[in-house]
DNA sequence: AGCACGCCGACT
DNA sequence: GTCGGCGTGCTC
């Protein structure tokens, strides 16, 4: 075993690795991250594997270990190769999110003018400019090379470097997070009779105060602390009589460190909720007997939240750990506070809130199983937990947790799914309007439905027990109020609910939220769309005049309606919750806090509202613009409008008033509207699924994204028509029948920070079976 | 990401 | 005939 397989941070589509040899010197283990020799750099790789046969006869060694212990065990090795070949990355990508933060770093090229004159006349003007740039600055790295100058300056420096004006040369910078460690003194141990003798005889009083302590408190003390109480002067005094020993002690930055949650009992069980409990409970006794998966749909309020601690109680008590997911930290706040109370100092945090070093700390922590609960975002699927025995997925609908922007573009929900199989461990999916391929697969038998209907009354205080009803939702009709005269952003029914809250609100607690989505911009009805023509349903009638109307809608942001709201009840208080201002889970609370102790009446916001809005006493809601999903080139978007109007209605009336939402539309026939205002979850599945079937999208499918970007406009097409062509070829050539290609068609946005997009989008039972025909041409992305 | 290599158009 | 931009294959 004299050879590493090592999977090296270079661009590739492919799941391969590369063979080192292992010097004598370094203990060379599966899961370390190493330093390689790769062309003319030094690249970061994961070892995945040790053999005696290298693929290549001519093998570089290794250069050295970046941590001494491996930072991925088996487990994770093998869902790093399953994620790298199901969605089509490296081996390195797809290790990347499970290493600790920081741990990956980018080679970096550097460039500095060698000392040899050059005509600058030969030079291009971008060269020239990059000369001067690089000679004002010295050494100067590419990535600000690029920054200044755009992508083009890489090719220009290269062509400087060929010509010897420039020199370049590479690094590999060092983790960027480290532990922290305090230093702590203490007397070291044979100086007592020099100290003594010292004492008796020294005029320096504050020096001797100092040694005193020490002698007196027997133990380490902190040398920041040393410096303040004592004096910096004082404590190098001592030190340098070289009486004193200094010890690197590694400190804990902890996330809910001076945060105290109160232990809370478990709350007797429902009858529903036991019942999925005790299902969950059987399944931790007998694997796999029915199945690993749960899909529990339960309405807001119903208590979903009571069943996975209960899970995670009993997951723990086998001596095992949980995963638990949220959609989006800073909404989801008072979840993770419910686990903290629950299981207090067990439960370790992971999201983008974090300060990198309390992400590295905990990161740390948990691999070492100081905690039993792992509760995060997107990415705390990757924690590196020892034992797995449970994954919960809340708000399992959510479409936070399919990562988008940067490689690998994995779902977390179907990364739970494939790390429950290699760890044999339960996975709870929890939403109250659970996404349709869910729910499906819970139709046919791969996942355990359990549903809790009933409703309880949030009193505030957390003992969630009185049955409370479904608010009453009514949906208005813009294009009725158009008719009528009101081209007023609130129909004359949200006008009039408006007042009345406010007046009945005077005394009590009681608010009023105005929702709209407005996050969303319309797309205009082009080429974006067209190749949605046979994706969307059925192209929404729409008279000009409404068509007007909606655009100048769609133009509405928070600001406006806060505005608007403001100018009509000047006496009640108003308060806006977008993404700008809610951010962080602190200024989030924030936010919530004014709101609750009645400073405003009336919360104006984006849907960020439905997501995050934990507050008993709501006594209504109005959505200003409820088409605003529905218009986009997805076919998706029935799905996304149901889930956001099913949730906003249950923000209603949890607290003792019973609750009243006004849903405005000018689509009042739409059946995702329709449904959500009945908040009937079945129906919505039912009329979903018959479209899905009759489109042939997913569930009854699947789909990948093919996407092409590019500065110039007339190459980015070219490029996609190419590749669609290639696509094609290859379909007939195998005879591959069950595959769709849809497109080339401009993807939407079809330009984005300057560069203009295509896509092609496969659809089929199995549409790998086309692509994997193909060699994906560099500058395109996969979606699968 | 970067390098080498080959193709091809613009200029000497 | 040569330089340089650009596409493509390869890096253990």
């Amino acid at each position: 075993m004299r050879f590493a397989e090592v999977a090296v941070d270079v661009p590739m589509a492919s799941s391969r690795t590369f063979s080192y040899e292992i010097p004598d010197e370094l203990t060379v283990r599966p899961g370390q991250l190493v330093r390689v020799p790769f062309g003319a750099r030094t690249l970061q790789g994961i070892v995945f594997s040790l053999s005696a046969h290298p693929q290549v006869p001519e093998t570089k060694p290794i250069a050295d270990l970046v941590f001494e212990e491996p930072l991925l065990d088996d487990v994770h090795l093998k869902l790093a190769a399953w994620i790298s070949e199901y969605y089509i990355c490296s081996l390195f990508e797809a290790s990347a999110p499970m290493l600790p933060p920081g741990g990956r770093v980018r080679a970096r090229t550097h460039l500095t003018l060698a000392d040899q004159h050059t005509d600058s006349e030969t030079l291009t003007p971008l060269q020239q400019r990059i000369v001067e740039y690089i000679a004002k600055r010295g050494l100067t790295t590419q990535d600000s090379l690029i920054k200044a100058f755009g992508e083009s300056a890489a090719s220009s420096a290269a062509s400087l470097v060929r010509r010897n004006i420039l020199i370049r040369d590479y690094s590999l910078p060092d983790p960027t997070v480290k532990h922290r460690y305090r230093t702590h003194i203490s007397l070291s141990p044979d100086t007592a009779s020099d100290i003594n003798e010292w004492l008796a005889k020294t005029k320096a009083r504050k020096q001797a105060a100092f040694v005193e302590h020490l002698r007196e408190v027997g133990e380490p003390l902190d040398i920041t602390e040393a410096r303040r109480e004592f004096g910096g002067s004082i404590v190098k005094t001592i030190m340098d009589k070289g009486w004193l020993s200094t010890k690197a002690v590694a400190i804990d930055r902890d996330p809910l460190d001076g945060r105290t949650f109160p232990y809370s009992e478990p709350l007797r069980l429902t009858v529903e909720q036991s019942e999925a409990a005790t299902a969950i409970h059987g399944a931790f006794e007998e694997p796999s007997a029915l199945g690993n998966t749960f899909l529990i749909e339960g309405v807001t309020g119903s208590g979903k939240t009571e069943v996975y601690l209960d899970a995670v109680d009993c997951c723990t008590q086998m001596g095992k750990q949980a995963i638990v997911l949220v959609p989006e930290i800073a909404l989801t706040y008072q979840t993770i506070e419910r686990f903290a109370s629950r299981f207090p100092d067990k439960v370790a945090v992971l999201h983008s809130g974090l300060s990198d070093g309390e992400r590295f700390d905990q990161w740390w922590k948990i691999k070492r199983g100081h905690y039993s609960i792992v509760i995060g975002s997107r990415s705390a699927i990757f924690a590196p937990v020892p034992d797995l025995g449970l994954i919960v997925v809340d708000e399992e609908h959510e479409w936070t947790y399919k990562q988008h922007d940067t490689s690998p573009r994995y779902h977390a929900r179907q990364v739970s799914l494939r790390l429950s199989e290699l760890t044999q461990s339960l996975v709870v999916l929890g939403s109250a309007s659970p996404d349709v391929g869910s729910f499906y697969a819970a139709m046919r038998g791969s996942h355990r439905l359990h549903r809790l209907t009933e409703r309880f009354a949030d009193t505030g205080d957390g003992q969630a027990n009185r049955p409370s009803a479904l608010p009453s939702v009514s949906v208005v009709d813009m294009r009725e109020e158009l008719l009528q005269g009101n081209t007023d952003m609130f129909s004359r029914s949200l006008s009039e609910s408006l007042s009345e809250c406010l007046e009945l609100a005077v005394d009590t607690a009681c608010a009023a939220v105005a929702a709209m989505s407005a996050s969303h911009i319309t797309p205009p009805r082009s080429a974006s769309s067209a190749i949605t023509a046979a994706q969307r349903r059925k192209p929404p009638t729409m008279c000009p005049q409404c068509l007007r109307h909606r655009l100048r809608y769609y133009g509405i942001g928070t600001e406006l309606v806060a505005d608007e709201v403001a100018r009509r009840y000047p006496d009640a208080g108003v308060l806006r919750w977008d993404r700008d201002i809610a951010t962080s889970p602190k200024a989030h609370e924030e936010l919530l806090m004014r709101f609750r102790s009645g400073e405003a009446q009336i919360l104006v916001g984006t849907q960020m509202i439905a997501k995050g809005l934990h507050f008993p006493s709501v006594s209504l809601v109005g959505v200003v613009s409820a088409d605003v999903g529905l218009t986009v080139p997805d076919y998706r978007a029935g799905e996304r409008s149901f889930q956001l109007l099913h949730q906003v209605a249950g923000r209603a009336g949890r607290g003792s008033t019973d609750g009243k939402v006004i849903i405005q539309t000018f689509q009042p026939e739409n059946y995702a509207i329709q449904s959500a205002a009945e908040q009937d979850y079945q129906a919505f599945y039912l009329r979903e699924m018959a479209y899905r079937r009759q489109q042939g999208n997913p569930p009854y499918s699947s789909l990948i994204r093919l996407l092409y970007t590019h500065a110039n406009q007339a190459k980015c097409e070219s490029e996609a028509v190419r590749l669609a062509g290639l696509l094609r070829e290859q379909q007939a050539e195998w005879g591959i029948t069950d595959v769709e290609a849809l497109g080339p068609v401009p993807a939407f946005p079809s330009r984005l920070r300057g560069r203009y997009r295509w896509h092609i989008i496969l659809r089929g039972p199995t549409p790998r079976t086309l692509l994997d025909k193909v060699d994906i041409p560099r500058g395109w992305t996969v979606d699968i």
